[in-house]
DNA sequence: GTTAGCACTCCATAGAAAAGAGTGCTAATA
DNA sequence: TATTAGCACTCTTTTCTATGGAGTGCTAAC
């Protein structure tokens, strides 16, 4: 069978009525609203065929339709092709005045929440260089040093290395010479063994030092390149207002989730593969178990240099899939703004803060 | 009407009971399940002198008792004094070889959760020395200074300042002896107005970047002192399992409150100001609007140095209070012990992170 | 002071009945 | 041949009623 253009018009009257509403849709409703002039009864035989073509379902006899995760697919595959790129402005961002980062980001995922009436989440930005490009030891008293390791990015991770025995600045001042010329500029897959035990048998007795330097060094691209990025969520409690996702079961299920948030990371590599789209994920397409019965939006952001984050919408599978997406580029394009556009990225972002 | 030793056996009862089943007990119940020997009769006669007296309510008529606020007040200030300072050992803390002190707090809250199967709160170990302890400004190029500022308690912070000019290692040199000779030692109280102009006016023409330096100061104080302190959270899918509290309006106010995070501040402010004891907050003594039908129990825990922090659960006013004042106690002598008590407080923590 | 007994209240549960929504099928129609 | 009207049928939802049970309060007896 063929997926005409009535039967199209009538899926899509179908999904555009089951999102407003949430309730299965039947025949008369279609035939009432829709300017196709036809009789509930040739509706309904439509209807059976789009049943047998698996793009609705009955949840029981005698109850109206609702879409599949099919019809979904096809209702958004459809709705990216139509909207080009027709960016609206959100006007009242009102980000621009915060001067920290971590601040702006959390007030945007508020704001992406509040907007849409669905739960956000956003990965902070990381960075995919990697390069070490500073590393300063300082002396805080004879049995402290304080270890500050800058990565491309202007990420910073500072770490307090204790000593058994006392140090002299002049013994600090060699420390930081010895580190700089030989790390700086180096990728994690650059430091290697051999190059490592040449450093520390340069250090001599303090080998210890460059071990733990070595160790904020590890810690700070682990960090940035995987597991223990950060991702802000927001607006849990949005879940409540779509009554097929707050029972118990589900609602707890999502909460521990959104909670966790180590899961959410799958949605943030997947979206950093599929290059800057927008990645919808309707029901089972989830990677994440507890979302089977949502439908999750992703977008990724650029801050230029290669710095990265995403941004996603979780709601009901009968989520304002248009107005999320537009949602989506909107942030998408105010965050490129504040934090500084392709355009100038000559100049530095005004203000990028050290890692969480 | 007094309180008899009578009146209290039952009320204890019938607290007990309801801790357990989460039903209005009834007068059969208590007469069988008490040593008492008294029938029902009598003790419908108790009870309706308990409920006049404030203790116990009907939801309706013909229905059971259950405890009020007052009850379980009382209950819970009994307890108080009987369990002096029994802290059983939770065993399986687990912690002590993760190295990031804000994993670790991660790691505390999550377990304290699902030890309780309530909710669980904690607020990061915040300072409440503030002196300014270093001072470090690093050229990274030209036009960019990375600064860093440690306070007391091994804060540290840090900040880059983009510059208009160039500046070379000879000025960077000055102005760190400038600031570190002016600055430190000093609190946020001590560096005032007139000591500001005094330093901008030695520092010349960068006397703007004095000015950022100060915002760093100013802003890791601020950040350490209040509103925006770290506050981690875990458990909250632990509400659905009381469904007392595990309806869609509750439920949605509640993780709500949980996610955004700030107005649990109140529970740190207050636990900081009673010392350190344990805190109960029962129904309507909360401070926050959202957990009248709640109870809140808080511990603060201290780092040796004035380093403190409070942890809290969040559960049903038929929470067994006993079991969560245990585990308070434990984790809070866990954090000690892996952070440093105050016998070895000479050997400051093996690792202070800095502020997220 | 304690208890047995009883009438009474209220809630919870189950079932039956009614109402409603929607379908599928058939036969008539354009 | 495609469309439609009509109707029987199914299944859910809502409403109502009846019934049982839990628990109380009161009274009278011990």
């Amino acid at each position: 069978m063929e997926l005409d253009a009535r039967k199209e018009t009538i899926l899509d009257a179908i999904i555009q009525t089951y999102l407003k509403t949430g309730e299965p849709v039947g025949s008369r409703t279609i035939s009432k609203y829709t300017d196709l002039n036809l009789s509930s009864a040739t509706i309904r035989n439509e209807m059976s065929d789009l049943e047998e073509m698996g793009y609705i379902i009955q949840p029981h006899t005698s109850a109206g339709r609702i879409p599949t995760d099919r019809a979904y697919r096809l209702y958004v595959d459809r709705l990216v092709v139509k909207k080009t790129e027709q960016v609206t402005a959100m006007n009242s961002l009102m980000i621009a005045k915060t001067s920290r980062m971590e601040e702006v980001l959390k007030q945007v995922v508020r704001l992406l929440a509040s907007n849409t009436n669905y739960t956000a989440m956003l990965s902070a930005p990381s960075y995919k260089g990697n390069k070490v490009k500073f590393i300063q030891l300082s002396k805080l008293n004879p049995r402290q040093l304080l270890n500050v390791v800058v990565i491309e990015g202007n990420i910073v991770k500072n770490h307090i290395i204790d000593l058994k025995d006392d140090i002299t600045e002049e013994q600090v001042l060699k420390l930081n010479l010895l580190l700089n010329t030989r790390f700086n500029g180096l990728t994690l897959s650059e430091i290697n063994l051999g190059l490592i035990s040449n450093v520390k048998e340069e250090a001599g007795s303090h080998s210890e030092i460059v071990s733990e330097v070595l160790d904020t060094i590890a810690e700070v691209i682990r960090a940035e390149t995987d597991e223990d990025m950060k991702i802000y969520t927001s607006g849990a409690n949005n879940i409540f207002k779509y009554p097929e996702l707050s029972d118990s079961e589900r609602a707890s299920r999502l909460i521990s989730t959104l909670e966790e948030k180590d899961v959410l990371q799958d949605f943030v590599k997947a979206s950093d593969e599929s290059g800057s789209g927008i990645q919808v994920y309707i029901g089972e397409e989830s990677p994440v178990e507890s979302m089977k019965d949502c439908s999750v939006v992703t977008a990724t952001y650029e801050l230029g240099d290669g710095l990265q984050g995403t941004i996603g919408i979780i709601g009901p599978k009968r989520m304002d899939y248009e107005r999320v997406m537009d949602s989506l580029k909107t942030v998408r394009a105010s965050l490129n703004e504040v934090f500084g556009l392709p355009e100038n990225r000559q100049i530095p972002g005004k203000n990028e803060e050290s890692e969480a």
